[in-house]
DNA sequence: GTGAAAGCGCTAACAT
DNA sequence: ATGTTAGCGCTTTCAC
């Protein structure tokens, strides 16, 4: 076994900047081992190996005695390279993003890459930001997780700020919504929602309300007309007054929920269909029906958007849209962390699966 | 507004290795403003100006024409210190641990430093592995998150990591079970559930049981132990076979619920009271329950521990310990992210809040 | 107030 | 196969 010896504090080098007793550098390993740094560099972080085994040995002996770790800025800067990757989320505490984290992080993990990982908490322009940030760092490449508002003022920073990402040899991926000239994962939320509309119309369902997201979210904004349309092409209206924004939230989902009970009171008696663009909304919209007394699915019947793991034990079962969250992590990973083959942007569709549960089970007596 | 125009290619630097075009450096600047490299970091990047404003609005000028950003890595290389704050947690997608760690990012932020996190996959001796990795990149400070396995072989490996670490100017504390050496930050497990236990006693409880988690796994041994105490001292002893070890996931609930209903057919007509040592496994059992077809809390009672968030909407109300998640995330930041005062290692303990709730309701008819 | 210059620790030509 | 050496981009002493 090694035995971690820091260096003596006699030798410490002769500059303006303290050497952290303990810190070993690769020209410490070399003197001990009585070889250049250059063979010092080969063995023990070089990839192609030209070292006599003897003098092989003799190094790794030395750094392990020693304790030595090297130092990863150095390395990037003597490579023009970092092992960093970027991940950009709303808010790591939703089950949504930290599912879709978990796939990026066990990619870059299996490549050996480190992971840095912001949370924006929806504020608008934090991947821009963040951007610059890893550009700073020179990271490899960067992934956007979440749908964007759609102020076109912050998209063109964000297009731009991307560009100049890339310009400086980094890659960049969105998973949610695509950016101008990166690639992309994208989840089809307009097909999705109206693959639910029509299984559910099919089922019998004839009145529906929305629970339709943050206004001016480019997937909320999407599944709520994926959804209309659908009901559209079925014959069947909805007003405006059936459709409540709010956060993304628990909460958001809870509060217009309130709202769309206090609205229509008949709710109940039509056994109306609410559509919860995301299932993280519609838990929350369930509490609020508990409060209000209402059973699910005899007085309401409620559908959600995402088929999160995290929930797939809420009672009743949600009827709900799968996402394969973990996998479209991965995929997004792969693309911007493997070998590039072409140049342009590539986009990879991910299709929905609609999951009916008891959520929106019709009465019988409907 | 700043255009930002890419350095004319033919004024590359003539080095091994091969610029990016696009990447602009303190030089490019420099020269462009017709200063020295030191006067413009000293305007950029430099904390005490004695610069000149005419000469400062020239350095700005020209480092926004030529979209300039700092070179993270050449900074560290030159100060010896980073702005990266590493993570460790055993599985980012479960909600235990993402809000903890939405606490840290949060915290880290604030101070503009960026977080890399690692997910272990409770893998042993991940963290461990994580710390060099952060020695490597100089990282201030590392945030180990969740209870570890007892065995000796590797809590000593990981002490001896964290000295090193430490060592190298570093700072380590632990949010759940401390590392010699370190801070941490430890919630009471042994405490809150002992006051769970007292507290179900007192509802009239009688007979019980516990989804124990890992065998090895520190918090859960607490847990069990704790609980097990407390009711030891009420007069009521917990068979052996009572209590069901298993991974600390919704699986690992589900399954050791199976386990305890083939074991013990006269589970439902005592109405035992089953404790989960976490919130998550709580939630598989109650799935398990449903397929039983037990009514919880009609048939069975059930308690969880650390009232996650993402959970609080199941079906019925989970009885359980609540923990201020995300506060011990901020608070574990704060304690390494901060100036240091003291030198010995701090331990902020982290007391328990019973929440009792319909799972645990006993019949009136009891 | 400003600039010249010496590194930080490492890699990659290039020479031997 | 091994060593010598010139940087990577930045900060900071030190002299002016």
């Amino acid at each position: 076994m090694a035995s971690i010896s820091a260096p003596s504090p006699s030798g410490a080098p002769s500059s303006h900047v303290v050497a952290l007793p303990g810190v070993v550098t690769l020209q410490d390993v070399a003197e001990r081992a009585r070889v250049s740094v250059a063979t010092a560099s080969r063995v023990l972080n070089g990839s192609h190996r030209t070292v006599s085994p003897e003098r092989s040995e003799l190094v790794w002996q030395a750094a392990l005695e020693l304790g030595y770790t090297v130092n990863r800025h150095a390395q990037a800067m003597a490579t023009g390279q970092s092992n960093l990757v970027g991940i950009v989320v709303k808010d790591i505490a939703d089950p949504y993003f930290s599912t879709i984290a978990s796939g990026i992080i066990a990619s870059a993990a299996k490549r050996k890459l480190l992971v840095c990982l912001a949370s924006t908490s929806s504020e608008p322009g934090g991947e821009s930001e963040y951007l610059a940030l890893m550009r700073a760092q020179r990271a490899r490449a960067v992934v956007l997780v979440g749908s964007r508002s759609d102020d076109e003022e912050l998209e063109r920073a964000l297009t731009r700020e991307v560009g100049v990402f890339q310009q400086a040899g980094g890659r960049v991926v969105s998973i949610g919504q695509p950016v101008p000239g990166a690639d992309a994962v994208v989840p089809d939320n307009v097909g999705g929602a109206d693959a639910l509309a029509r299984a559910l119309v099919a089922q019998g369902h004839r009145h529906f309300a929305v629970l339709a997201g943050p206004e001016h979210t480019q997937a909320a904004k999407e599944r709520l007309h994926g959804f209309q349309a659908a009901l559209r092409s079925c014959g069947i209206a909805l007003a405006t007054q059936d459709a409540v924004h709010s956060a993304f939230t628990r909460d958001g989902g809870y509060q217009a929920m309130g709202t769309l009970l206090a609205r229509r009171k008949r709710l109940f008696k039509q056994q109306t269909c609410v559509f919860a663009v995301t299932d993280v909304m519609a838990v929350g919209a369930l509490a609020r029906l508990r409060v209000a007394g209402a059973s699910v699915p005899d007085d309401i019947c409620l559908a959600g958007f995402g088929d999160i793991d995290t929930l797939r034990d809420v009672y009743p079962p949600l009827t709900t849209v799968r996402l394969p969250l973990r996998t479209m992590g991965d995929i997004g990973a792969g693309l911007v962390l493997d070998e590039r083959v072409g140049t342009a942007p590539r986009i990879v569709p991910i299709s929905c699966e609609i999951q009916l549960r008891m959520s929106t089970e019709l009465r019988t007596a409907g």
